[in-house]
DNA sequence: ACCGATAACTTTACCGGTTAAGTAAACAAA
DNA sequence: TTTGTTTACTTAACCGGTAAAGTTATCGGT
């Protein structure tokens, strides 16, 4: 590693002094135009580069925020992220980004690094059995703004952005009834989690309002992911009678119970149909292409850098956000009864 | 942002310099044992988290890779850039990732942000218009290490970590020949990028062996991406002989293809054979799935990290490396000849 | 002709660490 | 008893910037 040209280095050549040439750098009115340019010009054919380490340390601000998430590799993640990463660029913030790898203490050591490496503020979405809290008051008491996206922790004062989980799912699974089914069921995830308890929550008062009953072995606890929906169906399939429909808490665990169902001859969407809330590209191309209930992703990540960087640039004024933004649901080869 | 706890604070807690803090944290042999322990109760319970950018400016290095990726939200793309935080988070370094959005100019400007961040490692996979390699030359004469990544630029004197595409693509389409059939056409991307110029050669090279003919209008150029295939299927469908089998340089220029052959109305597999290079996750679900050529994925993330750390360590002895990884054939529902 | 303001710099101090170069006391060897 | 080593710290210097507080020379006003 050679050593990188300094405002020292500069200085020497000009002979001014380092404080002056930052100060033409950054275009101080102390510094008279002619010098500005001389410095200017010096600085572009040395080659300089400004350290942004040493531009942290002594200005106490890093343009940065630090993103925590559970994984990439999965349509509504990725999606995300880049949203963020998107939205971050436009506002000249740059994104250092972690993954817990669902795994809670692996967030928290993240979270700790990143505070460690003064980002201005922290996006998190949490693991799905991240239960201590422990992390998010060190945050807190280090004042260091942060906002809870998708996955999120509530009533422990940080703002929040997410689907209308519950909403969402009460309209879409009402909406399903209403074309005539009544057989419903539902793979749940875990309903410790703000999604999976919210989703819970909507497709049981759907169902309640529209006077059906779900026998309680229909809904089912279990993860977010394929092989979670693949347990769940043959957890279902063992009981004989099946649901004319499953309502998914995930799109993977929805393909998870395609794959099932394929496996034990049980022909979708004839014999079954299925429901997922969250989609992916590549659902199109599916066979059934499965209708979903739509999440306003690139809005969700946006959004979550909106909040942040409000609450960066006005640390007192900000007070506790709660957005939540809408689904849509979308009609595809599964709910063939519409 | 209240003011964290500092080496300092402890020190006057403790009646001791800030050095012998320093140390004692770090396990200097020049402090006993007894104030180590103490000093690290102390940090302990006064909250201390060290403030990483101050030890990098003073240490100069920051244990930290920046990555500098065209996009996220593709299968290829999230899966590697997981294997990349999982092998960077085993070796303990952190990743700063940004997305270049296949703009050459933002990665440049990304390049250099990363250069003033003090990374002490790039790995960079480029976006497909980039030529101009000046910001490359000046990585070079900054000493920092790079490692290529998928999509590289050769012959500039970096280490690179590759499919194996030529060789790949031979393999396979020697295979699809050798099963039966004798018209093939090839939707090539850009072949000004390594990807696709090594793919096309593979194919060339594996339908002039098997002395088959391929007319100069069945290779058609174009981009990666799903609308890629889409035009380039329209563009053959146009010509009214259709070839038996197409061979798209990527996942999503097979889906394109897909998607433009429904909406026209030939039938896939029985009329028109897919193959492409790379595949998904979600290709099981495809109907039809596709057959295709298989990317060590991970191994191709790990491998990365694996060499940038190697050249961090080994700043001098490190010779420019290129790891080509082997690729597999995976048969599905399309080239059913088989 | 004198005073205060302004323009254009410079000097000093600091951010929070690390590294290198002291220093005093204790202990061992000659 | 003197000298040489260790042990366990401390002081000084530095990393490359930024912020605050000087310092001159010039200029307008009275």
């Amino acid at each position: 590693m050679k050593k990188a040209v300094t405002l020292q280095d500069i200085a020497n050549k000009l002979n001014l002094s380092k404080v002056s040439i930052s100060k033409a750098l950054r275009d101080h009115p102390d510094i008279s135009a002619v010098t500005k340019q001389l410095v200017q010009n010096t600085a572009q054919s040395m080659g300089y580069m400004p350290n942004i380490i040493a531009r942290n340390l002594s200005s106490k601000k890093s343009d940065t925020i630090g993103l925590v998430v559970p994984k990439i590799a999965h349509h509504f993640f990725a999606s995300a992220i880049e949203a963020i990463y998107q939205t971050a660029y436009k506002n000249n913030y740059e994104i250092i980004m972690t993954v817990s790898q669902e795994d809670a203490e692996h967030e928290a050591r993240h979270i700790q690094t990143l505070l460690s490496m003064h980002v201005d503020g922290l996006i998190v979405s949490v693991t799905e059995q991240t239960t201590d809290k422990s992390v998010f008051e060190i945050v807190r008491r280090r004042g260091t703004p942060l906002v809870f996206f998708d996955r999120v922790i509530e009533n422990i004062g940080f703002s929040t952005v997410t689907n209308d989980d519950e909403k969402g799912t009460y309209q879409a699974i009402k909406k399903i009834i209403d074309t005539g089914y009544t057989k419903l069921a539902h793979l749940a995830g875990y309903c410790h989690t703000n999604i999976g308890y919210n989703r819970r929550k909507g497709f049981e008062s759907a169902v309640k309002d529209c006077k059906l009953k779900v026998p309680t072995e229909w809904i089912i606890e279990g993860g977010f992911g394929e092989e979670d929906g693949y347990n769940g169906f043959m957890n279902l399939y063992k009981r004989k009678t099946l649901p004319e429909v499953i309502f998914a808490v995930t799109y993977p665990v929805a393909l998870g119970i395609q794959l099932a169902a394929q496996e034990v001859g049980v022909k979708i969407p004839d014999q079954l149909e299925i429901i997922s809330f969250g989609g992916s590209i590549y659902n199109r191309f599916s066979s059934p292409a499965i209708t979903y209930i739509s999440q306003p992703i690139h809005e969700l990540g946006a959004k979550a850098i909106e909040l942040i960087i409000e609450e960066i640039k006005n640390p007192d004024a900000a007070v506790e956000q709660h957005v939540t933004l809408p689904t849509e649901l979308i009609f595809c080869e599964t709910c063939k009864k519409r």
